[in-house]
DNA sequence: ATGCGATCAGTTTTT
DNA sequence: CTGATCGCAT
């Protein structure tokens, strides 16, 4: 470790910085990770503290992972005992380890923001409230906003029935957790700051315990886990904070920016080091991002910058629509990485998960690998957590929420009536249901059916429990076996059970390999494991060389060589300014200097090439919109830009725009070929059925004169290419109104096709 | 009890 | 446009 080689001269003030508060204020890409990690491993091998006695935190887990491994190069394998982690992934393990002082029991379940919302919605119908007037997703919000600040059911404001209703459920809701011997997101945290509140001698054990605490982007934490900390701090007061004002994007979440604006008020004595000068980007990247995030008026007056070279331009592009803008990115990525940059150098970020789709339909089309971060989450599936909830009941018999997922999953004759009369019997005798389903003989009005199922599903669940100590994964497979759910998927004609099948096949797989990769597995470690992935953290160790695709919001900490951002459309990106409820002018610029940042985040990922697309218009919620500029390109200096005009933008935007004056931005990295993208598109007419009097014929000779007159000259066996799913090969001919063609696409099978929406290739 | 179809509603960002 | 829920028919 040498400082003075590897570390600027305010990154070593922060690295070396000894006993109290110290806020570092670290501008993007100005290396705040590699001070952390620096700061880590001087602690323990310079001044003596023992690993175990450092708490770090940071926002994902992929990033707790990457900085213990870069601690591990400096200090060695004692990095293992250093406490890192998410704020949730450390809450978890202290409650795991302290479960009584919390109000919880061992082994206790983690709900996802799914089975919240399910026990919300259960809580509302027992309350007898009307889910119309009480929305258990407004409920649901205001719990979570609540939990963020640390406030309890009575802590909220009652000006309205609503807010009495949500009052009523979240009290209901809490108790109802503590019975399911349950945690949600919100009570981690929660529970961690009351139980140290409550218990002083657990508090100074752990005050003791943790001689210096850190903690990374500061800047989106909340008001409960300024708290946490607070409470964790001794006299001596070691806490090093980094983040950047700028780069705050989680307000929405309940994420106070005045955790770090006013961190030196609330600790006297604290030591501000700056880092400013930014490692990452080129001149022009850099200045085009300060160019938008300076118009925001509250933040920390302050100017990065940066001894790269001017670089590229920034590319500012304008599409017709998301068609032709995905084609240009996958156009742009292919042509990219034909020069030899690897995908995973690359990322598309979008503001919406919405956006994804149609990128990954114009990617397929180049087959480009590529990877969507967050989205559909595998853990998420349906499938997926069915055998959860399996394995959660196993580990805790309380969680009703699991066992009313999975009673009739597979169907085995138990529907919502039987349901229903279980749970009223078990409210009764006061029991878990996956403990009353046992006792079906003592239930009235149960049909045999049901009954004999609910007895060998309880007989089933208490086999599998007796065999918990045979390990994660078998456990997993024979509860799949076993309870008939692999049978039914299997059985299942549906286009989908095999995906589904292959999902919880992908699960098992996973569970073997988080058993192989910790040394004492336990099924309820793997589920807290799941429970708290991170989106990010699918990007983990990914072999194989893929194009991520993210939302801003998941791009935060990350850095790519070339970066695209689709949609830099005004009610785009900005998002959300034009919503009804926003008659307040402060919240209105609030939201919108939050999005701002979000986009200097965006831009700021970027080293050496930055691509901001938009579409003249655009398909979005089922509606077509044309789609003026985002205000953030305004805000662009014109000396660091080039903007080009795809040809779909260029026939649309004569009369609804002015041309941005055109410079050679096109093509570059793409020799060989000459002008813009083109995607083919097809004309918006389309004869509707009752217009289509010629009946349809497989006639080789018609289909031919057709295609031929038409300029497309199909014939069994050419290869085609179709923008969503790629290149197959021409099966048969039909000629009706319209030619169309059946063709066999790898992976997508067989698909009968318009002759004019395909290109041959 | 189950499965299907139709209607309905609601659409941000995430631990 | 999609997903989810509801009610109906089997």
């Amino acid at each position: 470790m040498d400082l003075a080689r590897d570390l600027s001269e305010p990154q070593r003030r922060a690295v070396l910085h000894g006993e109290g508060p110290l806020l570092v204020l670290a501008g993007a890409g100005s290396g705040k990770t590699r001070v952390i990690t620096y700061r880590v491993a001087r602690l323990c091998a310079e001044v003596g503290v023992a690993p175990w006695r450092i708490l770090a935190v940071t926002f994902t887990n992929k990033a707790a992972g990457e900085m213990r491994e870069r601690v591990r190069r400096l200090l060695g394998p004692d990095a293992a005992q250093i406490w890192l982690g998410t704020f949730h992934a450390t809450c978890a393990r202290l409650l795991r380890r302290w479960p009584g002082p919390a109000g919880l029991q061992p082994d206790f379940t983690i709900y996802d923001e799914d089975d919240s919302r399910t026990l919300i919605t259960r809580v509302i119908k027992d309350l007898g409230l009307d889910p119309a007037l009480c929305p258990p997703r407004e409920v649901h919000a205001r719990i979570d906003r609540a939990k963020q600040d640390g406030r309890g059911p009575d802590d909220l404001p009652v000006r309205s029935s609503l807010d009495e209703m949500a009052r009523r459920v979240y009290a209901e809701y809490d108790a109802r957790l503590r019975r399911l011997n349950a945690a949600d997101f919100g009570d981690l945290l929660v529970l961690t700051v009351r139980m140290l509140e409550r218990h002083e001698p657990l508090r100074e054990e752990l005050r003791e315990r943790f001689q210096h605490l850190l903690v990374d982007e500061f800047q989106d934490t909340n008001r409960i886990q300024f708290r946490l900390i607070e409470l964790l701090l001794n006299e001596r007061r070691n806490v090093c904070v980094v983040g950047d004002d700028d780069q705050s994007i989680y307000r929405w979440r309940g994420a106070e920016v005045k955790n770090i604006l006013e961190f030196d008020r609330r600790f006297p004595g604290t030591v501000v080091v700056r880092l400013e000068q930014n490692y990452r980007s080129t001149r022009n990247v850099l200045s085009a991002a300060a160019a938008v995030v300076r118009k925001n008026t509250s933040r920390h007056p302050k100017e990065l910058w940066t001894a790269n070279p001017a670089g590229d331009p920034v590319q500012v592009v304008l599409a017709g629509d998301e068609h032709e803008e995905a084609a240009a990115v996958a156009r742009l990525v292919a042509a990219a990485r034909a020069e030899g940059l690897a995908l995973a150098d690359q990322a598309v970020f979008y503001r919406l998960h919405a956006q994804s789709r149609v990128l990954e339909e114009a990617l397929r089309g180049r087959n480009i690998p590529y990877v969507v971060v967050g989205g559909f989450r595998f853990f998420e599936r349906a499938e997926v957590k069915n055998l959860l909830a399996y394995l959660r009941l196993l580990v805790n018999p309380a969680d009703d929420v699991s066992f009313l997922r999975i009673v009739n999953v597979p169907a085995r004759g138990v529907g919502r009536a039987s349901a229903e009369r279980l749970a009223d019997y078990a409210r009764s005798a006061g029991l878990p249901l996956s403990v009353a389903a046992a006792r079906v003989g003592d239930i009235e009005g149960l049909p045999p059916a049901a009954a004999r199922a609910l007895t060998a599903l309880a007989g089933q669940i208490a086999s599998w429990r007796g065999a918990l100590a045979e390990g994660p994964g078998e456990i997993a497979r024979r509860v799949f076996d076993e309870s008939g759910y692999r049978e039914a998927l299997e059985n299942d004609r549906s286009p989908e059970a095999e995906t589904r099948l292959q999902n919880v096949q992908e699960l098992l797989g996973s569970i073997d390999e988080w058993a192989r990769e910790h040394s004492e597995p336990t099924l309820s470690g793997y589920l807290e494991h799941v429970t708290l992935q991170t989106a990010v953290d699918e990007l983990d160790g990914q072999a194989a060389d893929r194009l991520p695709l993210m939302t801003v919001h998941s791009a935060k900490g990350l850095e790519f060589d070339t970066v695209y951002v689709a949609g830099m459309e005004d009610g785009l990106f900005p998002y959300g300014l034009r919503q009804e409820e926003l008659h307040d002018s402060r919240e209105r610029q609030a939201r919108l200097e939050e999005e701002r940042r979000l986009a200097y985040v965006a831009m700021t990922r970027a080293r050496r090439r930055l691509w901001l697309l938009r579409a003249a218009r655009r398909h979005l919620f089922g509606g077509v919109q044309t789609c003026p500029p985002s205000r953030f390109l305004d805000d662009l200096p014109r000396d660091v830009i080039e903007e080009a005009v795809l040809p779909g933008a260029r026939r649309a935007s004569a009369w609804t725009e002015p041309h941005p004056t055109l410079r050679s931005a096109w093509p570059r990295g793409d020799r060989g070929r000459s002008g813009p993208v083109v995607v083919r598109r097809a004309p918006r007419t389309r004869p509707s059925p009752q217009e289509d009097p010629v009946p349809p014929t497989t006639e080789p000779e018609i289909c031919q004169a057709m295609a031929e007159e038409a300029g497309l000259a199909f014939r069994l066996g050419d290869r085609v290419r179709h923008p969503r799913f790629g290149v197959g090969r021409v099966v048969d001919l039909e000629a009706g109104a319209e030619l169309k063609i059946a063709v066999e696409f790898p992976g997508w099978g067989r698909k009968k096709l318009i002759a004019r929406f395909v290109e041959r290739v």
